[in-house]
DNA sequence: ATTATCTATAGATCTATAGATAATGC
DNA sequence: ATTATCTATAGATCTATAGATAATGC
């Protein structure tokens, strides 16, 4: 009885793995419905691991959280800033729900959460919103900030709709992509959107 | 002892003022913190109303929600739909924090949340999409409600992007109502977007 | 002896209800 | 007698910890 399947026995001796498949239990759980609805038995559970273990190897809820996705986000952030927009937009709409997808929604997820905070909101926000400040055709700094955020917010409410519609019309992967860099080009003032179209 | 501050006496009985103030309240709680976030309890000390009377009036706190935010919602949406983008700007942006400002905010945070549900996100979503869909330029109506789903996922982001960073760049509403408005143009195509400008 | 796993539970919330107490209406 | 307010608490979670149990390393 208890929680979740039944133990069935003892699990083998397996640091590394049981670390392991916490973090990837993480990953899909917070990824599938938000920080403060994943619970920590959840994740234990789907890990098929005792939930002790969770607190030995992670300390707190938190730990675990930022260790599931700090790879992944750093990661992200480290690409060409030029096209971190086209980057998230492929790891967001990618129907394969691979591992960077999950993370990807994990942590965009988060960044609406009540618990998760400062840590991740104002360390991600300013790296998106500098990414993408660095695109706008803008000489004052904060017109480009702004800018940015707004790109950020728009991401983030995407990745919200997404998931909070299942059936939506947001689940078109290519309409999504298209209309967005489409319209980003002219939240960002590119050129092309400054003069008449070329053709 | 006991929650919050702590009971002089016994109010004097007045339902309607209990409801009002219970109402008030969760509106300004349910704003400032979202849904999940916010305590009956912390509710009923705002009011300054006894918790028992908030199940009592409006039967869970689902209840207590929807009455909260349905009249100024439906305000909000029985508007003309051409402008609803602008109004729901403007609500949004307005610094007086307002009672419909605070009621939008109310809305687009619980959106976001785990608890609250289809009930809000569908009625919303769709209120809001096919509002915004009339307005796209465009033949093909699945398109259209893409566009649409797209501006309302660019609203929610804002407001949560906005309450999670009370000293971000999008705290100066003039601008994200510049940059927004001129975006949306682009998004929903219409005709001043399509072809060269005038000027 | 050390390290990993598991049991059991503390302690903190939070929603919701049952039923007592008191004020108004007749 | 009816209706509003208040007390007290049930019952369901959820995070986190203390300490027992068992497996490996020496």
């Amino acid at each position: 009885m208890g929680h979740g399947a039944a133990q069935v026995g003892r699990r083998p001796r397996d640091s590394a793995a049981t670390r392991r498949r916490l973090l990837q239990a993480a990953q899909e759980l917070f990824a599938a419905v938000g920080y403060d609805a994943t619970t920590v038995r959840a994740v234990a559970d789907r890990a098929g691991v005792n939930q002790a273990l969770l607190f030995r190897y992670f300390g707190n809820k938190r730990g675990l959280f930022l260790e599931a996705v700090q790879s992944e986000v750093l990661a992200l952030l480290a690409g060409p800033q030029e096209d971190l927009l086209e980057r998230s937009l492929t790891a967001m709409l990618s129907g394969e729900r691979d591992r960077s997808t999950q993370i990807l929604m994990a942590v965009l997820r988060a960044a609406g959460s009540e618990q998760i905070g400062e840590e991740v909101r104002q360390q991600l926000g300013e790296a998106y919103s500098a990414a993408f400040a660095a695109q706008a055709v803008s000489d004052d700094p904060q017109d480009c900030a702004v800018r940015g955020e707004l790109l950020l917010a728009w991401v983030l409410g995407i990745a919200l709709a997404r998931s909070m519609r299942p059936d939506g019309p947001l689940q078109d992967p290519e309409a999504v992509r298209t209309h967005v860099l489409r319209t980003a080009r002219a939240l960002l003032g590119t050129a092309a959107d400054r003069r008449p179209p070329i053709d």
